[in-house]
DNA sequence: GAACAAATGTAGCAATGGCTACGGATGAAG
DNA sequence: CTTCATCCGTAGCCATTGCTACATTTGTTC
C-alpha cells in the first residue's frame, strides 16, 4: 500500500494568486517610488519602471483599483490610496532590509539588488526578524 | 523636461516567463524527490504534493517534455531526462542550502521550509556563495 | 475476460500578465 | 482654437496555471 503523498500546500500555495499578489506588492512600491522621486506616476513611468507595455501597466492597474490599493481617473496619474499606501510602506521597509541583509552577508550591491527583488515577497516574519537581528 | 525612468528591466524580467522557469525547477525537484521517496512518481503524486488537481500537473508535465525536462508516455509514471535530472541536483542542492542558511540564521524549522520554497528561485550565483561562506 | 475502481487524458472555462494595433483624451505650441 | 505629439484606453491575440466535468486507459478482482 502505497503511502499519501503529504501535501506541501503550504510552501506551494496557489501559483496564480500568490504571483498576483506579489504583482501588487511591486506596483504599490514601485508607484510611492515613483512619486517620491518626481512627484506624480503615470501609467508610462511604471511601463518603463517594469519594463512592460503600458497596455500591462494599464489593465494591472485596474485590477489594483478593484482591490482598493491604487486609484486614479482616466488619462490622470496613479495614486496610493490608504490601504495601498501602507501596504507600499510595509514592502519598502521590508526590502530593504532584505538589500541591507544581502549586503551585509558579503553580496555586491549589483546583485544583491537584483535578488532582493525576488527574494523579498517570499520572506516571511520569522526570517525577517531573523534579518534584523543579523543586522544589528 | 522630465526625467526617463530607468528600467529595472534586469530585477523585473518578465514575470509569465520567469514563472515558468520556477514551475519547471518545482516539478523536476518534486518528481526526483518523489522517485527517492517511493520509486516512482506518478500525475497523482505531484497534484497531492502542490496540492493541485491532476489536470494541471498533467498540463505542465507536457510543456515540460516539450522542454525536455521530464518524458512520459500516457497512463505511465513521469521519469526526468538527463536534462531533468541534471536540473533537479542543481535545485535540490541550492534548496538546501538555502534551507540550511535559514535554520543557521535563527530561523525555525517550519517558517524555515515554507521561506526556503519561495526564496530559492531567487538566489543568485553569488548569493549562494556567500549563504555557503556563512555556513562554514 | 468482464466489471469496476483508480489513474490519466481531453474539453472547455476563468484569471493573470505578456503583446500589437488602433482610437480617443490631454495639453502644449502655434 | 486648431494642430499635433504624447499619453492612455480598448480590442483582441497568446501563454501559463488554476478549475470542473467527462472520457479513456489501466490494472485488479471476481
Amino acid at each position: 500500500m502505497k503511502d499519501k503523498i503529504k501535501a506541501r500546500s503550504v510552501p506551494f500555495s496557489q501559483t496564480r494568486s500568490r504571483h498576483a499578489g506579489e504583482t501588487a506588492e511591486d506596483y504599490v512600491e514601485a508607484v510611492m517610488e515613483l512619486i517620491e522621486e518626481q512627484g506624480e506616476c503615470r501609467v508610462l513611468d511604471l511601463a518603463g519602471y517594469f519594463n512592460v507595455s503600458h497596455v500591462t501597466v494599464s489593465r494591472i492597474v485596474k485590477r489594483l483599483q478593484n482591490e482598493n490599493l491604487l486609484h486614479s481617473k482616466p488619462y490622470r496619474p496613479v495614486e496610493l490610496t490608504d490601504k495601498g499606501s501602507k501596504l507600499a510602506k510595509r514592502v519598502k521597509e521590508r526590502h530593504e532590509i532584505v538589500l541591507a541583509f544581502l549586503i551585509e552577508l558579503g553580496v555586491d550591491k549589483a546583485n544583491a539588488e537584483i535578488d532582493s527583488e525576488g527574494i523579498e515577497h517570499h520572506v516571511g516574519s520569522k526570517t525577517l526578524a531573523a534579518m534584523k537581528r543579523f543586522l544589528k
